[in-house]
DNA sequence: CGGATATCAGGGGTACTGAAATTC
DNA sequence: CGAATTTCAGTATCCCTGATATCC
C-alpha cells in the first residue's frame, strides 16, 4: 500500500482497524495450522477460569454472540474438548463442561496465539507491548462499564 | 459483558478486536448521523491530499479493494463530492477528482471523525492517546512494509 | 502479445436480529 | 402471565476472488 492521507494516518479509529485486520490475519493463519477458530480458544479459556457454564454464560463472559456461540460449541463437542449436558437444576440450560482433552487443546491454542502476538508485536520492545495492552485495555473497559 | 478471562484478556490481538468494535460502532454512528460512510472520508482525503487520481491509486493508497472502491466512487459521485471523467491519456482509466463540495464534505466528515476519536479516547489522557497512535502506527507500518 | 485498469458477479467470515420452543 | 435460555433462520457489512472487457 502506498502512503495513506495523513488524515487517516493520524486518526485511532483508522488505525485501529487496520491494525485489526493483520491482527485477524496473522491469527487465523495460526488457529487454521491446528484447525481451529478464534472462539474455540475464547470458550475453552473461559470454561476453564470460571468452570462449567451455560451458553448464555459463556457468551456473555467471551463477548460471543449467542447465536454464534450454539455453532463454537458444537464444534468443540464434535472434536471432544468440551461436554454439553442439560442442567438438572434449570432445565432451560445446557451446561457446558471442559474435558481433559480440551484442557490440554487450551494449553495448544494459547502457545499458537502467543507466536501470534510475537508476531503482531514485533515492532515494539516488551515495555512497549506492555504499554500497548495496558492502553488498550483501559479504553475497552471504559466502553464496557459503561454499557451496565 | 462479564469479566472475560485472563487468557484473553491479556492477549493485544484479542483487545485489538475488542477495541475495533467499538470504534467500528462509535464511527458508524457518528457518520450515519451525518448520511455517509468510512470509505467515503477516505477517499476524499486521498485526492484532496495527493490530487486526481484513478481509481486503482485511490483504492493503494487507502487500502480499500478495487471493487469496493468503485461503487464508493459511484456513492460519491452521485452526491456530487467527486467527479469521474476519463483520463485522456491513458483511456483505461477513470479520472477522479473531489469538487469543492467534496472539500467541504470532508471537512464536515473530519470534524464528526475528531469527535468519534474523543469519543472512542475518553478514557485516556492526550499525552496517551499521542502514544497509543504512535504504537499502532508502529505496528502497521511494519506489517505494510514488509509486504512490499 | 503481456500488462494494467475498470467493472461486474459473487463467495466467505463475522456480528447481529427476529422469532419459535421450552422452562422457570 | 412475564422472563430467561436455547435454537434456528436470516440479514448486513466488509474483505476478498474470479472473470471479462478495454486499452496501453
Amino acid at each position: 500500500m502506498e502512503e495513506a492521507p495523513a488524515r487517516l494516518r493520524g486518526k485511532a479509529s483508522w488505525l485501529i482497524n487496520k491494525v485489526s485486520l493483520h491482527s485477524h490475519r496473522l491469527r487465523n493463519e495460526g488457529l487454521a495450522a491446528v484447525d481451529a477458530r478464534a472462539y474455540h480458544f475464547s470458550i475453552l479459556a473461559a470454561l476453564e477460569e470460571f468452570g462449567p457454564a451455560s451458553q448464555m454464560t459463556i457468551g456473555q463472559r467471551c463477548g460471543i454472540d449467542r447465536s454464534d456461540t450454539h455453532a463454537m460449541v458444537n464444534e468443540l463437542a464434535d472434536q471432544g474438548f468440551v461436554v454439553r449436558a442439560p442442567d438438572t437444576m434449570d432445565r432451560r440450560r445446557n451446561v457446558i463442561t471442559i474435558t481433559d482433552a480440551g484442557r490440554k487443546r487450551l494449553d495448544e491454542l494459547d502457545a499458537v496465539l502467543g507466536q501470534v502476538q510475537r508476531q503482531l508485536l514485533a515492532a515494539l520492545s516488551p515495555a512497549e507491548r506492555k504499554h500497548l495492552v495496558a492502553l488498550l485495555s483501559r479504553v475497552l473497559d471504559s466502553h464496557e462499564r459503561t454499557v451496565t
